[in-house]
DNA sequence: AATGAATGAGATTTCATTCAT
DNA sequence: TATGAATGAAATCTCATTCAT
């Protein structure tokens, strides 16, 4: 076998993880699924605890994120607004369609262990919304306040994120058509941003 | 006491099923937030097991919802479209909120018991989208397609969403300000619904 | 049945711990014992650990022992040396004798958790030696240091303590007449007080 | 390193065994001390088993305490008493202090396991009860009876004992002082060899 | 209606031992 | 000789559920 037998724990695990959630998933499905004899400990020899295996595999999410955030600098210089805008939203599902499994995940079990996964959280969201509203300052012709653009931030990328988060999360399906959700919110957004600011 | 035992065990189970997941919560613990030594098993004389205390949980809240739901109709018939806009992006924040626990719940355990959790999610989630999306169509000036209004209300209600699934589900808190979040909402979607549609 | 079963368990896991040490006794020989099902951890609901068991185990014993205690101040005042000394000699070998278990674990377990056992080790052992090193200077005729009189019972208690200790931590047979090992016992220590000592 | 590894094996199983006990000390732990990769099985090249061990750990105490031993005839012929009794408890205390860790082991291991420890405990102790008692009745003034020989040898030897069994087995510390209390037990040792039997 | 006690099933973890390299 | 990896067996502990009172 080409992987090792310490990825293979990590990629089942996470994968259960996000099926079943944290508490869902018994040592013995992971060792079953990364081809150990279920019940019989081997995983134990790649990680500490169950908690470690969670937090390896948070890593690596984190990890292949970091790595995605790198071409995110490529993608802004086209001038024409309304293509960034269209780069920019689907860049961003791309990205939450890559960490599906870590969003379910922080989903479930977010709340119970704070310590591990609140530099997740950040990763993948707080940051994004921060991006974004720095984004906005430079790009828009009238000069926007701070928390303004925040705000807009918030509402903007707000729309991409519940997509992900009521499919994959909620397990609710909306709508199909990613592109005319891109479309739809790119005019939206253009509308806001190139007319005055209604008071 | 006024509440009845088996209402304690429903009302502590919800508060302890959002704040630790299903699985995370023990029997023992209901029994000890409601009031019944813990571990004594006293629970079964009102639930027949863990499940049936979910399900009625569930269908309580679900029962507060079709309250809700009813004041709906009173909202709508401002004349004025960003009036009444206001009115919906408050009333939904409002019903989420209420909602807060169940949406927790569905978030840790929606993958895994489908049977009790499926129509929960409906009543909360689509039918709202559907409805804002019927609202869409009869409300804007220009005539819009059918699948139109659902991208249009995917978009504009999802901002809505994310602002509470970011918020009780994630743990992550975006912005503080909710009526500042509604204004900026508001002037996006006015700012869509009267322009014409960009192709 | 008469006793609770708590107390069974208490009794069952001291005896078990006794004979096979901690490490070596398992939950289940504990619960087989006290008339639980093995393995379903019955135990569980009287002890939140097996720690917890030794714990009120040792404090059990440790009750017992204080009890004892009481009564050796009506062993004291006969007038004749060597009757107070074969008194003393033998109570402290029963008062070892119903100890023995207390003991076993002590040897066995006693460099492992030293919060657990310390307390019990002074109470057993040396306290005993204080209270005999505090009768030596009391009742010589010649007046004898403190420190003389903590060395010769250090010599004298220590063979009292070495037979028990032998015969119940090691497993090894000397000899088996404790009367005339009192009475060797005595002639040696009323020998060693009444003549003059020799520097 | 000039020590074979099956040396070092031996050396800090014995001294592992003897702070832990036999069934507190891991294979893994051995290794490591050992230089070996823990866990890695490498122990296994050079014993079948973790029984193994400690039967090569124990055999080589005897052999050590079988040398030792042979020393033992050179000191007794001094022609004074109170010398002779001297030397006696030098090399009494010397040789358990040897057999420090040994001693332990029997104490934590004893019950469990006597086919291996019944030897070892054998050639520790009880020989060493029964050559004193020989030394005794060859070297009294007054004849006495083999029982009186071993009652006393149990008596005298015991204080001896005691005070390693107490310090390295229980952990109890009494008294500091090895030549204090040597000087009085060869006191009273001699006084009570030299007066006539009471009674 | 509630409790004390018990149980069956199962979860996490440990560890002596084996085996291919 | 030593190592990385794996396994069978067992140990501690948890928990939903039942039952007699």
């Amino acid at each position: 076998m080409s992987t090792s037998t310490r990825d293979r724990i990590i990629t089942e695990a996470m994968r259960l993880f996000g099926e079943h959630g944290y508490r869902g998933t018994t040592i013995m499905q992971i060792e079953a699924a990364a081809g150990l004899t279920p019940g019989a400990g081997g995983l134990y020899r790649h990680f500490n605890s169950k908690d470690a295996v969670l937090a390896a595999g948070i890593e690596r999410q984190l990890a292949r994120l970091a790595a995605l955030r790198d071409i995110r600098r490529l993608l802004t210089p086209l001038g024409d607004l309304r293509a960034e805008l269209t780069l920019i939203a689907r860049y961003s599902l791309t990205e939450l369609d890559s960490e599906s499994e870590l969003l379910r995940l922080l989903a479930s079990e977010a709340r119970n262990r704070p310590q591990l996964l609140t530099v997740a959280v950040e990763q993948l969201v707080s940051s994004t919304f921060r991006d974004f509203a720095g984004w906005l300052t430079e790009r828009t012709e009238r000069p926007i306040s701070e928390e303004e653009a925040h705000t807009i931030a918030a509402v903007a990328l707000g729309s991409l994120f519940s997509s992900r988060l009521l499919r994959d999360v909620l397990g609710v399906s909306i709508e199909a058509d990613d592109e005319r959700l891109i479309s739809t919110w790119v005019g939206m957004l253009s509308a806001t941003l190139s007319q005055p600011r209604a008071e």
